[in-house]
RNA sequence: GCGCUCGUAGCUCAGUUGGAUAGAGCAUUGGUUUGCGGUACCAAAGGUCACAGGUUCGACUCCUGUCGGGCGCACCA
């Protein structure tokens, strides 16, 4: 829609031409502030630039009219043009907001390491990545969905010895001492239940099989990571695993070339020539690979697979890494730039007001799932979808647990249900419904149709601009405008019953389409609470 | 100390590539159709957009500095 309008108007004025939603919608549909941009060029006051443009506007399929108001171009979209588009929607549900980008796109997120399940900050950037992911794709991206598994190193030695202590401790009686690395939480115990089943007990106490323990571990690990992830509607299209690249390493390190110099025995990358603050370390003096050997290879590999564009999303913590990866990048020969490195901020927890330290190896973790369990994907991926992804987050672990109107996705959903219900109670067929015509709307009923044929900007400027916020903002926003309107206008029974539920059909399949891209179900009815 | 990042209403957050009177939700207060689900709607109150300069016809938005918070500054992953 917008698209049309700017394609239009570039055409007619020869130059790109700022287009934005006035605020208040008496000022028409769209405006421009050009007259503003081109009045030093002209010497011109904007006033009169504006006036002269809008008269230069005559009888158009397009806009009903085109005003001049205090310097500001405004437009007003015809009747003929918002009801061809709702009609053509409506008969095309699958269709609408799509796009064919068609450009091939690597896309890594969460990619936790599998040493314990997936904690509630982890949450944030799975579901910012998840919904990066259903957007793109909606526009037509050809994207790869990828988790990279940290499945070598000390944490997976560390992995093995603590599934030992707690086996030793909880199931063969042993007073242990834990050191202050140590992991810890309930999953260990179901661990080391599946370790004896499998193993015997004798693995416990061997401390030579403490690496094929950790080995078999981390796959269960990974398997209740995917599983929680599921749980989420997240699912990923393929798993590198750490601990199968560096067999590729000395070819990729031959790759780099003067990017890599020998000094005080060790292997070192020369990324301070790309930006890095100092040159790294990536083969130790024992002759062991860095774990940035790994991402090196790991890197190499995915521009070897030849995509068009790469997205990693990364946790705030490891934004020091980044233009060390990059260095690697350009030494590998290829174009950095093509790598854009999105970082998920922290999110910090509060507890009865007092801040609540996670941490993974103290074993107080809240974990992932059990917030899933307690209010729900849908709930739990608004929550991080609505919020821009660049802000450290903070909230009390109460409000989690809140399912009232508090959390906007039940306001939204119940817009959904309520278009539904009124559906089903109106003695109008859906055929009779789809042939009336959206002509002939009141003011109000003509913005409720503009603002639900706006998904499909919103659904392009939230992907292009990483803003995943965009989307649960427009459709909190048009859940309200359709609320009120609802509250406004008898539906059922009125001269223009069909025309409205037609209108209304527009408004649902905007909601429908809009939360399915943020992995939640359009609810057809709420479920009533008693109490 | 250096680097990145953030600072908007009591709280949690939006604010369209610089544009018209800075917006929602929660919380507070007061209202609402003898009508389609009141899980809704309306209204009041709440702001020096951290602070100070600069650029511009125009700045929450861009630049510089100051203050404050977060994160990072490993041959750990």
């Amino acid at each position: 829609m917008k698209q049309r309008v700017s394609t239009l108007l570039r055409e007619k004025f020869g130059r790109e031409v700022v287009l934005e939603k006035p605020k208040d919608r008496s000022f028409g549909h769209f405006a421009t502030p050009i007259a503003f941009s081109i009045a030093k060029e002209l010497k011109k006051s904007p006033m009169a630039i504006s006036e002269e443009l809008a008269s230069s506007f005559n009888e158009n399929d397009v806009f009903s009219s085109v005003e001049s108001v205090k310097g500001y171009l405004n437009f007003r979209l015809s009747e003929n043009f918002l009801s061809d588009y709702a009609a053509w929607a409506l008969t095309n549900p699958g269709e609408f907001g799509k796009q064919e980008k068609r450009e091939k796109i690597l896309l890594e997120f969460v990619s936790a390491n599998p040493t314990g399940p997936l904690h509630i900050g982890h949450a944030r950037g799975a579901v910012y990545g998840d919904t990066l992911l259903k957007l793109g794709r909606h526009l037509g991206y050809d994207i790869t969905a990828e988790y990279y598994v940290n499945d070598a190193g000390n944490q997976i030695d560390l992995l093995g010895l603590s599934i030992q202590l707690e086996g030793r401790a909880t199931l063969l009686g042993e007073a242990v001492e834990y050191p202050e690395s140590y992991y810890r939480g309930e999953y260990l115990a179901s661990l080391v239940n599946g370790a004896v089943e499998k193993f015997g007990k004798e693995i416990l106490s061997d401390e030579s099989r403490q690496k094929e323990l950790a080995l078999w571990a981390k796959d269960k690990v990974m398997d209740i990571i995917v599983k929680d992830l599921g749980d989420l509607n997240i699912f990923f299209d393929t798993f590198v695993y750490e601990s199968s690249l560096y067999d590729d390493w000395e070819r990729v390190l031959a790759k780099m070339g003067e990017g890599v110099y020998e000094k005080e025995g060790k292997t070192w990358i020369a990324s301070e020539i790309h930006g890095d603050e100092k040159d790294r370390v990536v083969v130790r003096e024992d002759g062991r690979p860095t774990y940035l050997a790994g991402d090196i290879v790991y890197h190499n590999q995915k521009f070897e697979r030849s995509y068009e564009h790469y997205i990693n999303i990364w946790g705030a913590d490891h934004h020091g890494y980044i233009s060390r990866v990059k260095a690697a990048v350009e030494f590998l020969g290829y174009e950095s730039k093509k790598l854009e490195v999105l970082l998920s901020q922290m999110v910090s927890l509060l507890k009865d007001g007092e801040p609540y330290k996670m941490s993974k190896r103290a074993g107080n973790v809240i974990l992932m799932s059990d917030i899933v369990e307690e209010i729900g994907s849908d709930a739990l991926r608004y929550i991080f979808a609505s919020k821009k992804c660049d802000t450290a987050l903070e909230f009390d672990l109460a409000e989690f647990k809140k399912q009232d109107s508090s959390n906007p996705i039940f306001y939204i959903q119940y817009a959904h249900a309520r278009i539904k219900t009124i559906l089903s109670k109106s003695n109008f067929t859906e055929e009779e419904i789809l042939a009336s015509s959206l002509k002939g709307l009141d003011e109000n009923a003509d913005s409720l149709l503009f603002d639900a044929l706006l998904l499909p900007e919103i659904i392009e400027d939230a992907f292009a601009s990483r803003q995943v916020q965009k989307l649960p903002d427009y459709l909190k926003s048009l859940a309200a405008s359709l609320h009120k309107f609802y509250y406004d206008c008898r539906i059922i029974g009125s001269n223009d019953e069909a025309k409205l539920l037609k209108l209304f059909m527009v408004v649902a399949l905007s909601l429908k389409t809009g939360l399915s891209l943020l992995g939640i179900e359009a609810k057809e009815q709420m479920s009533k609470e008693e109490d």
